[in-house]
DNA sequence: CTCCGTGCAAACCTTTTGCAGCCAC
DNA sequence: GTGGCTGCAAAAGGTTTGCACGGAG
């Protein structure tokens, strides 16, 4: 098999999968429904290989990882812009935006100054019109 | 013992410690250093006592739970205004800053329209100008 | 042939929960 | 006196690690 991306990572068909799953996951699964996932695909793949994966993709650039609540980690594709996601508390929807917001704060925060921002994720949470509605 | 703050909590001693101890902290304490810290004055406390009083500080809003890092959760006396955190990765110095990042949202995401946004942190890390000297 | 990658099971760490006794109100 | 609070121990849930085997290069 060819390498995965530019990576030097050795290509295999589990990583391949879960690559592929995480393309067309839409950027907000976590380790376990990946799992489940490639399962259909590879029932006897472990859980922990899956770590494993995500961890060497992450390393690599592949993918990201990020926090849309506090107990899981989410992944997605590696994108070129900063890009953040807005949760609905009631209905689970997830709104993505663009905002660049360690432009935002190196401009306006005196105190950053000088600070290099290698690193900036929001967490935002709310409540969607239709929810607003509901409630 | 008078009642804590205004809310309808007991007032105990393990609940006076550890409110202290986090008034004290800095805003930066998880609950493994609250633990640790408290039982230098009550040595029989147990961690799930310090989890449960967090959670109901929490809950009244005397307290608001941070994640600066994606393994713990941190504690702080609530405040008013809205705050965020500069972390360096380097030395682990944190630089506080208010940015009314909601707003900022509101006025500038069309997508977030009639979302109403209830929780915003920002995690911010980077490298200090010190430690970027030294990189 | 050599390492890296994998499956399995067990460990780890933070946080939560069940239970019996205790204390503030 | 009663219900909320506490300590202890055990469980839960997500993530990591040790080990021996297997497959990519």
């Amino acid at each position: 098999m060819t390498p995965l991306g530019n990576t030097e990572l050795k290509s295999t068909g589990q990583r391949a999968v879960i690559l592929e799953i995480i393309r067309r996951g839409g950027g907000h699964l976590d380790a376990d429904e990946i799992h489940q996932r490639a399962r259909k695909q590879l029932p006897r793949l472990s859980l922990s290989t899956v770590y494993r994966v995500l961890q060497k993709f992450k390393e690599n650039g592949l993918i990201e990882e990020r926090h849309l609540d506090e107990n899981h980690h989410h992944y997605e594709i590696s994108r070129r812009d900063e890009h953040h996601h807005l949760i609905c508390s009631g209905c689970g929807k997830v709104i993505e935006f663009s905002l660049p917001v360690a432009d935002i704060i190196t401009a306006r925060i005196p105190a950053a100054n000088g600070f290099e921002i290698k690193n900036c994720e929001i967490n935002l949470s709310g409540l969607c019109p239709e929810c607003r509605q509901k409630a």
